[in-house]
DNA sequence: TTGAAAAGAGGACATTTGTCCTCAAACACA
DNA sequence: TGTGTTTGAGGACAAATGTCCTCTTTTCAA
């Protein structure tokens, strides 16, 4: 009989840490089911949690003047939340949904702190996680000012070709800095070469 | 007779290190000064410096096909590099050019490295260094994404104001996503009320 | 002090992108 | 399996923004 590996324990054992160090790294998180179209944070409060995308699909996004715009979506197994909110304690933003049914493990950030001052090498792993933030969101940032949206669609068609299956276009064309009816012209300009 | 104290000291008493402490850290910067229009990063290199803006204001451009774009400013007491080249160690693809005289105080990657492991509390700085990162850089995406070019404006004139004694429109019309022949027209739309 | 260079405003026009629609296909679920 | 909802394409038009200029004013180095 085999042992049935949560996608958070795999990730944490490609990061280095098994034992004793893994058993309260994991001992932290708590799994949790959530279904399409619910809020994991939302905004208005001070946000406390990180979570682990277990399986499935969720959206960030804002609420302007009623219409919602999708900044980020994630598919992968990473971690997400509300950066800012979570970091600086200052009320949130954002919302972050589920775009699909999905599986996600909460940890909250005294227990993070915890395991940050008493695991050994979690507190590098923490560092890790932050650099590889500051990459993505720089590399967001720059090309939302030197590429255009075309450049921007065909980035993620080639980079995250998986996005497809599982987020409807609208939110995608959100996230790349553009309305749905525009992002219908560039794939059909795209389509035609 | 009183003893000069440098900014980057001074940054350093307000983050809570002194004694040795203090001296190991200064000790492995080295103060230089850049003449307006020097590079202090340019593309095509790995990244191994950080710097501390000492005095003076920089901007971060890319060379898009022979024209320059800016893509961020210091003026500032602030640290300064290329994040992805330095973090990831790849190629660096911007550059950071001084844009007035300018005394910046340098540090190599490895040195930064010894300082992490070897200060008490420096690996804390580190980290508290990298979330001011990640959320200065959310909120740079997420006005790009969600904010027209005139509330872009609108915030640094009342968040940064000290910007527009040091650098020239046309540099901070493209770091806030627009041209500076449009940065014209929301400067007239705003003082004509 | 002066003359070249840089900076900022803004006219005229082109291009890009958004808004508001409608329609057809795909999907979801009772 | 039918039916209401969501999704994606795209037409018509409007608004926002870029490109290419010219003209002043300011800056700054010789």
């Amino acid at each position: 009989m085999t042992k049935t590996i949560t996608a958070l324990e795999q990730f944490f054992l490609q990061s280095g840490f098994l034992g004793e160090g893994l058993e309260t790294i994991l001992s932290k998180f708590t799994f949790k089911g959530v279904q399409k179209g619910d809020l994991f944070l939302e905004e208005g409060k001070i946000v406390t949690q990180l979570a682990f995308l277990e399986s499935g699909a969720f959206h960030y996004f804002y609420n302007i003047e009623g219409a919602i715009r999708t900044t980020f979506v994630h598919v992968n197994n990473v971690f997400m939340t509300s950066m800012n909110s979570f970091l600086n304690s200052v009320p949130n933003s954002e919302n972050i949904q589920a775009i699909t049914n999905s599986t996600i493990a909460v940890i909250y950030k005294n227990d993070l702190m915890e395991l940050i001052n008493k695991v050994v090498g979690f507190k590098d792993f923490y560092i890790a996680m932050l650099e590889y933030q500051v990459s993505c969101l720089d590399k967001g940032r720059l090309d939302l000012l030197v590429k255009t949206p075309e450049e921007r669609y065909l980035r993620i068609l080639k980079e995250q070709p998986e996005l497809f299956q599982k987020v409807p276009l609208k939110l995608l064309a959100y996230t790349l800095g553009m309305t749905p009816r525009h992002l219908s012209r560039v794939r059909k300009k795209i389509i035609g070469n």
